[in-house]
DNA sequence: ATGAATATTGTGTATTATTCTCAATAAGCT
DNA sequence: AGCTTATTGAGAATAATACACAATATTCAT
């Protein structure tokens, strides 16, 4: 399951100028221990990261959660609740996409191949350095299509 | 290029008990007046508005974009700004995605109809009532890759 | 057309996610 | 072991968005 060992995270790190911490590493190791279909927000992590008794400052986790984006190691989720959510960046087969309800935020991963090949293809044509390609379809689940006001 | 009447969003409006108001129709029509690759947020609206003379406030701007949203007459588009930036809908042949900057922002939009079709059938599927369905492509600008440093 | 019922607006205020500041600390390099 | 400087944590600052509420305007039934 752990495709980033901490050396490799070191590697890419010091490569641009930075340093390995341990509070970086316990980050990456915590969610690539996550189960599939969890999404963190900052607040989760850092909530998360107190129970398993590292606790991290939330300073420090916005700080590395957005930098893990920039690197691609994590993918930067934008639903409809007004706030970032987390999750590794799985390649190939494991790299997935997003149906969501607009009202109530339930979501269903799904997965596709020929979005992800659409994806790399476009951005090389344009010069451009793939981070991450995820779909995003904003819908109205069944059960929230029958309530019937707004909100 | 005028796609929603006014007449066809005050049917939809009252239908949901909802009423047709000025402010509405002209948001509306800024929308769908605006030249393809042009994303608005909250303050360029208003900005907007107020130059061409029509001046609405800021609350009823943040209201009526939702609302348009949750209707699946504009886009929410969340690139990694920190804001939100609206446009309007478009269907099959003018519907299209975006390929973004993590750094720069530069966003470059492309069609894709198979994309489209994916989307449609993966809410089908679940019984979700499809409003938007956009692929996000996060990613790094040739200038931005040679561009040294953090940030 | 008139009027009642109530959805919507605008103003101002509140909330909340995220970033910034800065002194203290610690990673990486020689 | 020591120097340089990236990083951390705590708290303050910022900025996007939501909320509260009185005034207004739309809808619908007379
Ligand atoms: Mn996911
Ligand atoms: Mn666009
Ligand atoms: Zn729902
Ligand atoms: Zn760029």
């Amino acid at each position: 399951m752990a495709i980033y060992t901490a050396n490799a995270l070191k590697a890419e790190l010091n490569e641009r100028g930075w340093r390995l911490t341990p509070q970086r590493e316990i980050i990456l190791n915590l969610f690539q221990n996550l189960p599939e279909g969890n999404h963190l927000s900052a607040e989760d992590l850092c909530n998360k990261l107190q129970e398993q008794g590292d606790p991290i400052s939330l300073s420090t986790i916005y700080r590395t959660v957005k930098l893990m984006a920039r690197m691609g190691i994590l993918r930067e989720l934008e639903f409809a609740e007004g706030h970032k959510h987390y999750e590794i960046n799985q390649p190939y087969p494991y790299h997935h996409h997003h149906l969501i309800c607009v009202k109530c935020n339930k979501t269903i991963e799904f997965k596709s191949d020929s979005i992800l090949k659409i994806g790399a293809k476009t951005s090389e044509k344009e010069g451009f350095h793939l981070l991450d390609c995820q779909l995003l379809i904003h819908a109205i689940c069944p059960t929230c299509q029958r309530s019937l006001f707004p909100n």
